[in-house]
DNA sequence: AGCCGGCTGTCAGCGTACTGTCAGGTTCGT
DNA sequence: ACGAACCTGACAGTACGCTGACAGCCGGCT
């Protein structure tokens, strides 16, 4: 699941990445108006979150090009508290949905799933690849039916590896979604906690693409 | 739980408000339509009592929208005016229950009480999971038949985590239905509450997942 | 009013699990 | 064979959640 992610505010932008990654998404992330409205033209996501405040060409303009180019994704709308003309007119534009600053992360989450799930008709919240099983519901995870506990990041790593299993996933990519950009290049945190997972779930479930990251293949 | 409520007169809001949060409902109140809908939009609350005459948007207005915008939360709708157009009229924007003013506050507990159990259980009142049976008619719960009781807000916890059985419920999530959205963020109350219920239903009920929050497994 | 008991949130202390770092070893590609 | 990439065990700092104690509050009872 791709997300377009418009927001220039640094700190929020960070936060929602954040939550998003863990949650699975692959996250692409723009701060300007003309970005958001050409990446969104040009390429194929499942969903944007997409902020009014945008420098270079406003928010509004970008969902309207995009609905009168025919983009039909769903677009989630961030607002700040108590504009509700901003609100009325962002419906016209054909956004999907509303969420006014300052919002808790959680509701955006559900909001985005919500959208989702709505336009591309029933994710299933448990995802399956072999005898590994990971239900995102109850963040349990199973080998063969054999209950595996993880911890929070070892979690999140696998969550994202499976979302998009069957791809290659370099190291800055996971790293990226699990610490936010300001990640340390130089550390081999990753490198351990793949070590840590493959040491709970069974070696061969995650591979190393010597030089270029890792993935779980698809229908192991 | 969390009420939405929606009325301008302040007498009776505030006695409302009062009546609401003493029965343990956590009540955000709105005064005006706009509002109303605003907030009834992009948040979650468990019921909505909504007064018909709101100022700057009518009350039936209101729920039109959110139910065109797919909001299923119950609503209880107040009139000041009995009167049998509006009441058909509410009905058929999407109301779930009516109460003509001047009421007593006895039968609003009465209807809301019914109004949630409704959309939540729809099926019975008594929610089981393995032992574990709460009965939100009566408010009681037991562990393998054995009656525990349980403080107010221990019972709301654990009815919050039983209605949402199999999904893990962060603890911000679990402070908002508590307090409202105007919980500390820095404070351990949650944990405490967890702890509490669970030195009295057994600690295996309630299972902790370390940086993401609580569940109580399904069928356990 | 005054007392009492239960409820509830705060606080501090504690133990455990988590997590990034490092060093040294191993594997792989060329 | 050599270096780069990757793995792994050990370790220390820390974050997280749990618990007991406590104080304020409220409602009930005398």
């Amino acid at each position: 699941m791709r997300v377009l992610l418009a927001e220039d505010d640094d700190r929020i932008a960070a936060d929602v990445a954040t939550a998003l990654s863990s949650a699975g998404y692959a996250v692409e992330r723009v701060s300007s108006g003309k970005e958001a409205w050409f990446r969104g033209d040009t390429e194929d996501f499942d969903a944007v979150v997409l902020d009014l405040g945008l420098p270079e060409m406003d928010g509004l303009a970008v969902l309207n090009r995009w609905r009168g180019n025919d983009r039909r994704m769903p677009v989630l709308v961030l607002t700040a508290r108590g504009s509700w003309i901003e609100r009325v007119e962002g419906m016209d534009a054909g956004a999907d949905d509303y969420l006014p600053k300052p919002f808790r992360m959680e509701e955006l989450m559900a909001r985005l799933r919500a959208l989702i799930r709505r336009s591309a008709g029933m994710a299933s919240p448990v995802l399956v690849n072999g005898e590994l099983v990971l239900d995102t519901r109850q963040m349990k995870v199973t080998v063969a039916g054999v209950p595996i506990g993880l911890s929070a990041q070892e979690y999140r790593l696998l969550s994202y590896l499976m979302h998009h299993a069957g791809r290659v996933i370099s190291q800055t990519e996971l790293a990226d979604h699990l610490y936010g950009q300001d990640a340390e290049r130089d550390s081999n945190a990753i490198e351990v906690l793949i070590g840590r997972v493959r040491r709970k779930l069974g070696v061969d479930l995650i591979e190393t693409r010597r030089g270029f990251g890792y993935l779980v293949p698809e229908s192991s």
